[in-house]
DNA sequence: ATCGAGCTTTATGTATACACTGAGGACATC
DNA sequence: GATGTCCTCAGTGTATACATAAAGCTCGAT
């Protein structure tokens, strides 16, 4: 593994999880011997941040950590409603069926994942990153597929902003059953619909439970 | 200004204007020794190109210049009608409406400005450039400016495929207009409508036109 | 003649030294 | 005492030397 991508994993995961808060500023000679890695690396990794939306170059005076306010968070969802919205309209147009059909029957057993026995709720999150996956390769378009990878870094870190109880992760499955079973049905309205759905019932849950840092 | 950013605008240029074609193998020190500055501002500028989806890294072995296949173009213009058509609908929602009627007067005095003097049509690409940055502000959304402002750059790489002759411009510009006139308007459905057509004539013009590489 | 192994070459990946710029503080002067 | 100027310093921006790995070629063996 090439020492840049370790920096950047590093960092980025040291973002996502709200280790390094807004406002950090990422100065190069410390992040690298903390990384242990030399300064062109961290440099590289820095620009990815950056130009992923991470970081921000502060003017030539280093990088520092994004941060997410309120209005950021409703704009985040207005952009991916347009674009998971149209997402899901072209997968249950071009999607293969069976697929959608077999991840909508996981999708209603996801409560059985919800038990305590994994905490950070790992296979629960796996199953929704696969409907994620699906509908990316189903709408044959890389350029909307991109759109939408280079939004759920952000919305990632939003959801650590927000308490994924039990209750609602039971509530978001059901959602994402329906849209998988719209998609499975070839019905881009319905589809669409059930994004939009589950969309601002996701919105409404962040910015009820969000927890201001 | 600082190497890197110039390394970074001159090879952006030449790509754009088709002067390093698809395929065309951007090595390190080739481009340092063309572009009279050293590797490192050069590598910096070929991962934001990259980032950009102008290049794409070929697996350690270089960045190559992306191909834009006629693929490629649909897809590109799916998402841009997505993205385009919702910002104009937020448009008429948000937006200051003087703003808009004044660029709609603009557009629908365009058709002088296409004279012979200017081969380039450089005011007239300005004008339309103000309307999609005062959508762009109008919208209030960062994250869905950014997307578009990403597209571009793409956009324009295909315009310049396409024979933008005197009559498809003053069609244009009358769509251009009639965009701008429903902003103005504050109908968010009839903008959005009047986008998803300019779009459409958009595309049937540059793969009617388009001339293979 | 063809295939494969190993070497050579050439490119990227990394480290580090140097240059430059901007900010902050201290000192001197008014 | 306040303000302006200069100096210092910390940090990024750039250049370059070195490490490393992959692609292609050559030579040999089958």
């Amino acid at each position: 593994m090439r020492a840049s991508d370790k920096a950047y994993a590093a960092l980025r995961e040291d973002i996502i999880e709200w280790r390094l808060l807004p406002g950090t500023v990422l100065a190069e000679v410390e992040q690298s011997e903390r990384l242990g890695v030399s300064r062109t690396p961290v440099r590289e990794a820095l620009s990815r941040l950056t130009a992923e939306g991470l970081t921000t170059s502060a003017g030539g005076r280093g990088v520092v950590v994004t941060d997410i306010s309120l209005e950021d968070i409703d704009e985040l969802f207005e952009l991916r409603e347009t674009l998971e919205g149209k997402a899901a309209a072209l997968a249950a147009e071009r999607g293969e069926r069976p697929v959608f059909e077999q991840l909508h029957a996981e999708l209603l057993r996801a409560p059985e994942m919800l038990n305590d026995s994994d905490p950070a709720r790992h296979d629960y999150y796996a199953l929704v990153g696969r409907l994620d996956e699906a509908i990316d390769e189903a709408i044959s378009n890389s350029y909307l597929a991109q759109a939408m990878r280079s939004l759920r870094v952000h919305l990632v870190r939003v959801r650590r902003l927000a308490a994924d109880d039990a209750e609602r992760l039971h509530a978001a499955a059901s959602e994402h059953a329906a849209i998988a079973e719209a998609i499975a049905a070839g019905n881009p309205r319905l589809a669409e619909a059930a994004t939009t759905l589950h969309l601002h019932r996701s919105l409404s849950h962040v910015k009820a439970t969000h927890t201001p840092h």
